[in-house]
DNA sequence: AAAAGTAAAGGACATTTGTCCCACCTGTAA
DNA sequence: TTACAGGTGGGACAAATGTCCTTTACTTTT
């Protein structure tokens, strides 16, 4: 449920001496910051070195609802950058982070001369999209016992990495459907 | 919630004299027919030129998820090219259709030799992610009622299009559910 | 038109999730 | 120590959705 890309983090890693100087800037960002705002414009993309981030959504009603938890290697903006829309969620780092910023105008250049860059892109949106469809259908398709039950095989120490309200926004339900939840299930397992 | 995309059927029809003989196959499908069939490799990037078509999740546990409604110009097939993977959801007619069929190779092939073509993909491709995410958050923090209430704003004409089977799966709910909380629209606008 | 068979709609009750609020814990200021 | 504030978990009830089965409506056959 969180995740990850380490290949296209490694292709950048080992190409960016490659790159025209300055390409690719490697930052320091404080648990906290918001990386990317909501219906703001963006002007970089970024991959994640170290630590993570939620990427999340807030309605007209208030209500916040987390599409991902990012964790290493996975890439932000690059939705917007490609659509050249204002973003449509919002980016915030859940740890202190190291990230990798490539400003617009290199990635764009990035992107149709280097055919690699390129193609890790493509797989790397391709990923999201199924991602997504497998997750969202799960989730319409189950009760939040069984989806709770899939996450906890996936990271028993799920409760430990990310925060009550985090997963609640997550699961987009209820904080007092999330307790009593995991009450029922902390009984199934004694 | 019909999804579409002229901007690219447009260009293949504007430029496929431009391509080799055989790149871009114009084929009949009947409805009923299953363009590409659950967890089978897929050969072929489909494109569709008239008709429509559904994009659905068969679970474990028998149930179907409806991810999307495909129509004009919508691409089916893509994301297996590009992850190499058979296809984790299946897509069938809804209607007879007309679909442009572009076989792996020539998939590959344009990918890398025609900047353009590749534009188009990375934009439908990130398009497909904006559109799942606001999608399912929608639904995730909404109820039944007020979900459809948004989707008869957009379409009056829903339920003419979509039969009431295909609206269950793509809600993730039951006939039962569906049927209380239309009779309940029916009386709220009276 | 009557009878039989099939698909769609709805009633009654069960389960799941949400809302509201109270009790308890912890830390801190008086 | 007391009193107060903020946060966390849970009880009681409400609302939304699912399950099961009956009823209604619609076709087809005779």
């Amino acid at each position: 449920m969180i995740r990850t890309n380490t290949a296209f983090l490694d292709f950048i890693l080992a190409n960016r001496g490659r790159y025209p100087e300055d390409s690719v800037q490697e930052i320091s960002i404080d648990k906290g910051l918001e990386l990317i705002r909501q219906r703001s414009s963006v002007n970089a993309v970024f991959i994640i070195k170290e630590g993570m981030a939620k990427c999340s959504l807030y309605q007209d009603d208030g209500t916040d609802f987390i599409l991902e938890f990012f964790g290493v290697g996975e890439v932000m903006g690059e939705i917007e950058m490609l659509n050249n829309e204002f973003s449509f969620a919002a980016v915030e780092a859940l740890t202190p982070m190291t990230v990798l910023r490539v400003k617009k105008d290199r990635f764009n250049e990035l992107l149709s001369k280097d055919q690699k860059f390129n193609h890790h892109v493509l797989k790397l949106l391709a990923e999201k999209v199924r991602y997504k469809a497998t997750r969202f259908s799960f989730n319409q398709t189950h009760t939040l016992e069984q989806t709770l039950t899939e996450m906890f095989k996936d990271m028993p120490d799920l409760l430990e990495v990310i925060s009550k309200k985090d997963l609640v926004s997550y699961l987009g339900i209820t904080e007092r459907s999330l307790n009593r939840t995991l009450k029922i299930l902390k009984k199934r397992v004694m």
